[in-house]
DNA sequence: CATTTAGAATAATGTACATTATTCAAAAAA
DNA sequence: TTTTTTGAATAATGTACATTATTCTAAATG
């Protein structure tokens, strides 16, 4: 027979799903759904940044540091769709912290202005050198006094790719 | 009346939905749906990396010449559960390209051999130095020559957090 | 009275199905 | 014959529903 009758409070309680919140189906493509299930479970490769200076001794990195929590991607790239990666290579540009073999990040869709490193093509040459406007004109600097700065005038083959906005360096 | 009948090659074509392949409805906890429409529209910010030494004329960046496509995060981060972000201060390690303001990537799951730069705290600040095993003991040394080496023994208070892999410097 | 048990209640989750979008071609109209 | 129309065919997509998991308590049991 049934033992039934109206029981207030039974069920299975709120909040022990996977995710402890409402979730919804999205169709995702399958070749993605690994990749995405991954990002799932490190919710979206958000880790934290602590902040450089701290007081307290430390067994172990602590909540209360966190200074914000990071997804690179997000953080370092704006433009995805404008954006893309060159590998440094040579050392005239050491004093802007790039060294040879580092991953420039680029932004195409960022306006060339005066005093930005940019990567240009020069006679079918990448460099990646800082652009400087001076009364002289239009310049291409390295940031080594070995090189020579370039001078950008209409004859010259120069052709801008973008902005750097990053420099990755693998220690 | 009817004008039926059957009609072979009829209907919607295949590969024309939005990712051209087929998909599978999967949940997503609500707090993430935006996150996962952006990281597919994007293909997973796999972005193209560029050789750096180039040899035609570029109009613009052309696929023969790329060299892969890149996710910064997969890139840059192996262990994501045991990975965090460090803010680094002063110029003690200048010499290792890592400059005041840039972002640290650590990874606590890596061992901290001789020759690494490492993430310590000693008395419960936090510094980045190099970990250096000499016959005279284990040394954390700034890549600078105005800095002491600080030696690690059973009484002093250091504690390392993780190994250095990467550095992130924003020009 | 103490213990066990069979639904009742509700959250979590995966997938079947209904809906929408699109193209094709037979039949109707011109 | 040429053009137009309308239902057939099939892919794409979103969501309702069925299923599963879990906890609670009234009733049964001893």
């Amino acid at each position: 027979m049934g033992r039934g009758g109206i029981r207030k409070g039974a069920g299975r309680p709120k909040g022990q799903g996977k995710y402890n919140e409402p979730t919804k189906p999205i169709r995702i493509p399958e070749s993605m759904i690994s990749d995405v299930m991954k990002y799932l479970s490190i919710k979206g490769y958000k880790l934290p940044l602590y902040a450089s200076t701290v007081q307290a001794g430390f067994p172990s990195p602590a909540d209360d540091y966190i200074e914000q929590q990071l997804d690179l991607n997000q953080h370092l790239i704006k433009h995805p769709t404008a954006t893309f990666f060159v590998r440094a290579a040579g050392n005239s540009m050491v004093g802007a912290g790039i060294h040879s073999g580092d991953i420039l990040i680029v932004d195409r869709s960022l306006n060339p202005k005066s005093g930005k490193i940019v990567i240009a093509a020069i006679d079918g040459q990448l460099t990646v050198k800082r652009l400087s406007k001076t009364s002289k004109g239009l310049f291409l600097k390295a940031e080594n006094d070995q090189y020579q700065a370039i001078k950008i005038n209409d004859a010259s083959d120069v052709v801008i790719w973008g902005v750097v906005t990053s420099v990755i360096h693998k220690v």
